[in-house]
DNA sequence: GCCATTAGTTAGCTCCACTAACTATAAGTA
DNA sequence: TACTTATAGTTAGTGGAGCTAACTAATGGC
């Protein structure tokens, strides 16, 4: 019954440890891709994560660090260093909140906007290319899987906050 | 009725662009959570891409460094670099080949043989509890979309070769 | 008024990744 | 043979991402 033939240490085919390996493989590949596209002028010298943050400000203005980090799923001081080099290319503004002196608004420049703009479409539009490999109805199964594998993440980032 | 309302400027649902949109959501969130689990014990003090390199070279013995940076897709002064702090820790051999003397022979210690072992181990399982949200079909779902996914990437991978 | 909590920052560390410049070996060629 | 070119790695220097620990400053409770 779904015995392996011991080749090795192969988790059974379609089990959880099967796709976890798969993830495990993948995954870091597919970061590799993200990066190299975003660092080869699509990302006008943006970093995927500073491009993830623009995004998030993007949506939601006047956010505080803490969402920042807790969006980024890094800690405090993360977030503040990247948003602290955000700053200093003048794409992020901030500025201590009138009520609530200790939190901070954060937002982003008119230029920050224009470059999330131009970035994130290039980014896509480079992605898409690479996308043109497969026919319209894995494209679906793609989109199906990737749905997926949102739903976990989500449920881990759950999971850690009560451990 | 599926139509959206025109809300900003979302590409065609099932596009390359809207699949690409995915990709660039999902796979900086999944690496972010390989990398806390890998941190949290799983790793037993290796990143992710050092347990790749690992995984490589127990897979390859004897490669060579240009095969590790062919492999992992990065610099070759990136993989000398990642190596050299492997080698540091005593998990990877490096000698000079005695025929091609400028070539360099890495391996698996036995200590590093064991570690990655025990981390891969770990780290799948880690990865694997977290898909306990998934149904057996969607455990499918998840397992072909990554196949495809991995089809895209070695597209991508030969495309850069030759652009 | 004091104390605990909360929000951010700073300092110090490691790793990843890049480019550019360098060394050393090998292979080709005049 | 000597000169040149190509290949394999390393070194140096830069910057971003991520962490923990220790700190400041503001708020709120008691």
């Amino acid at each position: 019954m779904a015995q392996k033939t011991k080749e090795k240490k192969e988790p059974p085919k379609g089990s959880r440890e099967a796709c976890a390996r798969q993830i495990l493989d993948v995954v870091p590949r597919a970061m590799r891709l993200l990066r190299r596209e975003m660092r080869k002028e699509a990302g006008q010298g943006l970093s995927v994560p500073q491009l993830r943050v623009l995004a998030f400000l993007s949506g939601s203005p006047g956010a505080s660090l803490s969402a920042v980090s807790d969006f980024a799923g890094v800690a405090d001081a993360t977030a503040s260093a990247m948003v602290d080099r955000l700053v200093r290319r003048e794409l992020v503004t901030r500025e201590t909140d009138p009520e609530e002196r200790r939190r901070v608004c954060l937002g982003l420049t008119a230029e920050g906007a224009a470059l999330l703009g131009r970035a994130r479409a290039r980014a896509r539009t480079r992605v898409a290319q690479n996308l043109a490999v497969l026919s319209g109805s894995e494209l679906a199964s793609l989109d199906d899987g990737l749905n997926l594998l949102r739903r976990v993440l989500e449920a881990a980032a759950e999971a850690q906050d009560r451990p």
